[in-house]
DNA sequence: CCCCTTATTGCAACAAAGTTGCAATAAAAA
DNA sequence: TTTTTATTGCAACTTTGTTGCAATAAGGGG
């Protein structure tokens, strides 16, 4: 569901009856970084193009398109677009500090994911991995 | 960090120069349930007894110590005692209706942690893995 | 190219979720 | 019991997300 311009985004839309507009179009420009975004952000970078209110909608309609995927890094989501057939975040997230490290391993994953799917007939889009705990710093340091 | 009762809530927030206070027995009297809670109903669960801002204050407090996790279901999150050395968390969640199914095996998925964490020297608390999608029913059909 | 239908937008108003500063209070240490 | 220091509750505020609705703009059909 990888969007490549306002044309293949285009054709997404209307297969499904959707209409393009010119806030979804902004939407989409909004979204293209090479870092997931915060709502917040997408909302300022639009400022005075798209309203708010039509962010959240339209953020919510890609998602159910499967155009972006929310993911959530330490207590916060943010938002990206699909790139590939299956996206995906590994990390690890330090309860203290807030550190995230990121990790990367796909294969006994990658298996695991098929099987399970498999399973229930489900159509994955995007996948995430996170594990809290505590880093080497903070795993020795007494308070905070 | 499996808290038995208030004595082992006080070895461990003493441990770390914390306070036992009322509020924070009634906070972990409030999260005893069968059943992961969001913060809206830790609040309400302890009406008249713990007051908002404390329990928000709280809660972080026991993130950071390890006495619960705080995991993601579809869209938001949920609290629950940590419970095991590591909990974790497993499901399928669809995009599109938000039903989520659980899901089990852990195998591939405790050697995958393990060859991680000690590559970065992490000490984990709990792991949570979700693969977002569209379930068997909304594959099918066409919009919303 | 214009008209018509219908999805979509922006606005205003609201609801929910989370945060900050601070004076009063209650643990725990002495 | 007194003293010290963390913790609480309150009030006020910020951020985040939602709803209803009238005005507007896509895009299909003639």
């Amino acid at each position: 569901m990888k969007v490549e311009n306002i044309q293949s985004l285009k054709k997404i839309l209307s297969d499904k009856g959707y209409k393009l507009t010119k806030a979804r179009e902004n939407t989409f420009s909004a979204l293209l970084s090479p870092e997931p975004q915060s709502m917040a952000t997408l909302i300022e970078k639009s400022q005075n193009k798209v309203d708010r209110v039509t962010m959240y909608r339209n953020i919510d309609l890609f998602e159910k398109l499967g155009i972006v995927n929310r993911i959530y890094v330490g207590w916060k989501y943010k938002l990206e677009l699909s790139d590939n057939f299956m996206d995906h975040h590994h990390h690890l997230s330090c309860l203290s500090c807030g550190k995230v490290i990121d990790i990367e391993d796909e294969q006994h994953i990658n298996e695991f994911i098929k099987s399970v799917t498999d399973k229930f007939s489900f159509t994955p889009r995007h996948h995430q991995f996170e594990i809290d705990g505590f880093c080497i710093v903070c795993s020795a340091s007494k308070k905070k």
